[in-house]
RNA sequence: GAAGGCGUAGCUCAGCCGGUAGAGCAACGGACUUUUAAUCCGUAGGUCCUGGGUUCGAAUCCCAGCGCCUUCACCA
């Protein structure tokens, strides 16, 4: 805090204390019955002046101006729509004005108008109506002073643009950025999407810890974190799956969790250490279940954002209209890479020429090395989502092979502009099989890097007959990122994780 | 974790081949009963991220640290 950021709050301060001593309490008290202001603003209002709808409205003070025994104020609240800048033609932060007048209002309102300050909290009553410039308003003949904003709010036409900034005042970036709550409606719109869309196919939404004794069902690194009574440390999870497939084996035929998973990994533009997960579970379901399955929760959610099916990301258009392309991975591998995924010693050789160190690798690994850098670029510029499908059985320890075919796992990935929206399985039930996958992930690695760590009491329950089930996990965060045309996952969490702010005092 | 960029008034930004710290908005005082990014007159506001170095002199050049951004790595 500076010198001048005090003497901000000094002033203010002070005003607030003006006000305590009309007579009003500087911090506000229920206020019922008023009208979101996105209502008010869609009243008529040309009606002849005796016709003019009483209102009660509640916001924040965005703009103020004085003009002499006249102040006009500007409110806005989390409904008041966007408007057009009439130069930039660009959509701004829209608002309410109010016009109060000295004779109008009498006292002790005009003392107090007169001690506002931009980013306080004002109720106002009285008639809607146009002033003589045109303006929609409020011709405010009452005042209720809602609450005092002590420290001074950004700049009221630049607003705020530092990045840090705004992450730091999330809720300043909310009123001032338009985009911003735009943002965080959409991403409300689109998980009530989701589990209105489960709901309906029967799906039911549990809760299941987030404190493991086991980080399983991912390959990540956990947090740590340490239980004082048991005396043992606990893992924030990591995943949903395997509290979820136990779910399965109880006969929760078909659930889903949409939650918070954490992984103690590096931070970017797309990836937060804290990020949500839709997992979801389908007893004698397969992964052709879950393609169908995503395809429509995701076009839903395309078009509960009301754009129709089209959406914009950066400079791309992506067309959601299904259905989507559905092609094997192996097809795609040979059309890309021009030699078959089976063909081993042809894989190493194009391996080799990206300058891919193939000695020691598994083949699958090298097979995935190349899909992922001659079919992902590929599969980037297509302008409709496409589902993969039948990867290399190697990639998926928590997976179904195909019956003929054991060197294939029965698992899709959706791809949208060449990211991994969506993930999902035929779900490996067989605890024999699971067991050895563990055993065999645990082997080669520092236990710290595992694959999948080895859950005793999870086997245990396949032991006791897990349904044959379809399964599928969407990064919830990237898919609001991309249906929102946003390209860093902070913007689509409210609150992204930032180190500590630095106190220059102690 | 690595490399590059950025950090100046409450906010948005100039100033950066070294020579007294600047603007707009916000704030404070004044004028105005139809303004709307109101206007007009006046006033005040700075640890130029922090610490060190070079220099007669550093916001400016160098080094280190902190924070943020971008790209990469790990991953979703």
């Amino acid at each position: 805090m500076s010198s001048t950021t005090d003497s901000f709050e000094a002033s203010r301060t002070e005003k607030l204390r003006a006000i305590e001593a009309l007579g009003i309490d500087p911090w506000g008290s229920r206020f019922d019955g008023h009208m979101p202001i996105g209502e008010v603003l869609r009243l008529d209002a040309d009606l002849p002046e005796e016709q003019r709808p009483h209102v009660k409205v509640a916001g924040r003070i965005v703009l103020n101006r004085s003009a002499g025994k006249l102040q006009f104020i500007d409110l806005w609240d989390w409904t008041t729509p966007l408007r057009k800048n009439k130069e930039t033609r660009e959509e701004e932060r829209g608002k309410l004005q109010v016009m109060v007048g000295q004779r109008q209002v009498g006292e002790p309102s005009w003392s107090l108008v007169k001690l506002l300050d931009l980013g306080d909290l004002l109720g106002v009553e009285g008639r809607f109506g146009r002033t003589k410039t045109g303006e929609p308003t409020i011709f405010a003949e009452k005042l209720t002073y809602l609450g005092k904003s002590l420290l001074p709010h950004p700049d009221k036409h630049s607003g705020m643009q530092d990045i840090e900034f705004r992450l730091r005042h999330r809720y300043l970036d909310l009123i001032y950025n338009p985009e911003t709550l735009d943002r965080a409606r959409k991403r409300i719109q689109i998980l009530k999407t989701i589990r209105r869309h489960l709901d309906e196919k029967g799906f039911v939404e549990v809760e299941t810890p987030v404190l493991h004794a086991i980080a399983g069902g991912a390959a990540a690194r956990p947090f740590v974190t340490h239980h004082n009574a048991l005396g043992i440390d606990l893992f924030l999870r990591i995943a949903l799956e395997l509290p979820l497939k136990r779910l399965l084996v109880g006969g929760l035929e078909r659930v889903y969790e949409m939650g918070r998973v954490f992984r103690n990994e590096g931070i970017s533009p797309r990836h937060n250490p804290e990020f949500t997960m839709l997992e979801l579970y389908q007893a004698y379901g397969d992964y052709h279940s879950m393609m169908d399955l995503t395809e429509t929760l995701i076009v839903n959610c395309v078009i509960s954002l009301e754009h129709g099916s089209k959406l914009p990301y950066g400079d791309r258009v992506v067309d959601y209209t299904p259905p989507f392309p559905r092609r094997s991975y192996g097809e795609l591998f040979e059309e890309h890479v021009g030699v078959a995924m089976t063909d081993v010693e042809g894989c190493r050789a194009a391996a080799g020429k990206t300058g891919f160190a193939t000695a020691n690798k598994h083949p699958d690994v090298i097979v995935h090395h190349l899909f992922e850098t001659k079919v992902e670029p590929a599969l980037a510029k297509l302008d409709q989502p496409i589902f993969v499908f039948d990867y290399p059985a190697a990639l998926c320890p928590l997976t179904k092979r195909k019956r003929e075919r054991p060197e294939i796992a029965e698992r899709f990935e959706l791809y949208v502009l060449g990211m991994e929206l969506a993930n999902a399985y035929t779900e490996l039930n067989d605890p024999i099989t699971q067991e050895q996958t563990f055993r065999q992930q645990l082997a080669g690695l520092p236990e710290e890097e595992s694959m999948a760590k080895m859950d005793e009491d999870f086997v245990r329950a396949l032991k006791h007959g897990m349904p044959p089930a379809g399964g599928l996990g969407i990064g919830i965060d990237r898919l609001v990122m991309l249906l929102t045309n946003t390209t860093t996952i902070r913007d689509v969490i409210l609150f992204p994780l930032l180190r500590p702010e630095a106190r220059p005092r102690s």
